[in-house]
DNA sequence: CGTCGCACTTGACCTCGATCAAAGAGAATT
DNA sequence: AATTCTCTTTGATCGAGGTCAAGTGCGACG
């Protein structure tokens, strides 16, 4: 588990997250910013797996992710860890206005970020109303994701809450897949689990055990079909929809 | 459960949120903007119990907590419910940004609030980045604190659970409690608890009797004194702390 | 091709917290 | 003071999910 170092990485022509709109922070910059952010940001790429930023550790960078998952967990003194957050691309990560990182980030996936060093972000941030109201708006939506979260954790069933997870992965891997699924109902969605079981009962609050036991189960129920242990068949997805609670 | 409708409250001169600068919105503002905003606030007071903004519903208003404490809270359609928040004067109440409100909010204890029509606090916050900055801060720390509950919900054990929870309480109770706390190590804390057990378990994730019993077994090993049901008395925060896992 | 390592699955058993049931304990009403 | 709420505590039992222990499947590498 090495360090990020982003000297050494090749250095962009012009990041590409400028041309990431959706979510990403490059959309709010004027020619001229983006001009500047691009002299600064260095695209990295990293193994699953690399730890990208330690809890409680200093904040020096912020990134965007451009490709892959990245994952957010706190752990307790003993070792007992909970996944708190996942990012997609073209996600912001790190944590604004703080000294302290407030959780660990992990590359769930091989991920490949834009990073860009806290000073030149918060420059930017003072400078563009505009970009500090799209990270707003970003954090408006982590913070519904984690309340919504916080209601899996809390109430929902082992077998509730593994639906749950693929159904989070479903519609966030294939948005394409998901805008279809409302225009003509009833359709399949094929996709890659970013995580590991481990990652998986981490997030969930379960055991590796009990989150084998219940995809087993929705395998045996002919919910899901699974390919190499990674890939996931979902034939119909309201069936899977049912499932989470 | 009467809904609340900001048409039946007294006008308030100055509302007197903009007295409190800690979190709230107002210390962003200059004087002019004090003085629109104080033509569109109203303050209200609601008892216990009452609901102040249904989950799903349409974004009307927002409001500035003045006193007491809300319970933010999302449900399952079977009735399951999860409490994924509270927030305490001086917070700012409402979702940002959003068409329906993506949680339900209820006075847990008596409150006085100060509500602000959502085209008009909107306007504020186009004209004045720094309102937007104050509101992002409000969010990332929501955001902390719902992180650090997931670790609660998904790992912690039912006797770590509600000794988190009477800590949470205590520090955001009596803030100047805690802050003697870390100068002069070892003090009493005494508080209320703004929260009835039924409430605390939708918290933790847990069942009222679960929450009971280990309210009971603090009392029993000298960790917590009860008095009334509803005020506790904390003789050495360290031990308290050192239940939280 | 074998075997090593790792991630995942499956089984047997146990425990923590849920569930079901009943009994206090206040506060409000008659 | 008696009655009726509602909230809380306590006890007895049950079961979902955790723990411990094998077993399986697959890719890496000699």
């Amino acid at each position: 588990m090495d360090r990020l170092d982003i000297h050494n990485s090749e250095v962009p022509a012009l990041c590409r997250s400028c041309e990431v709109r959706h979510k990403g922070i490059c959309g709010a910059l004027d020619a001229a910013q983006l001009l500047t952010l691009s002299k600064h940001t260095q695209q990295v790429r990293q193994s699953a797996g690399t730890e990208l930023i330690a809890d409680d550790s200093e904040i020096r960078s912020y990134a965007n992710v451009m490709r892959g998952v990245v994952k957010l967990s706190k752990m307790l003194e003993d070792g007992r860890q909970q996944v708190v957050g996942l990012q997609f691309a073209p996600d912001f990560l790190g944590r604004l206005y703080g000294k302290q990182n407030t959780v660990s980030a992990e590359a769930a996936s091989d991920v490949e970020l834009c990073r860009i060093p806290k000073p030149a972000l918060e420059r930017l941030v003072q400078d563009c109303p505009e970009l500090e109201h799209k990270l707003h708006e970003q954090a408006l939506r982590e913070l519904d994701d984690a309340r919504g979260w916080m209601l899996t954790l809390g109430r929902k069933t082992a077998a509730e809450k593994v639906a749950s997870f693929l159904w989070l992965i479903a519609t966030h891997i294939d948005p394409a897949a998901e805008a279809s699924r409302q225009m003509e109902t009833a359709s399949t969605i094929k996709f890659d689990l970013p995580l590991s079981r481990a990652d998986i009962a981490d997030f969930l609050g379960l055991t590796i055990e009990t989150v084998s036991r219940q995809l087993t189960k929705l395998r045996r129920d002919g919910v899901i079909e699974v390919i190499n242990n990674r890939t996931v068949v979902v034939p119909d997805t309201e069936r899977l929809e049912l499932r989470c609670g």
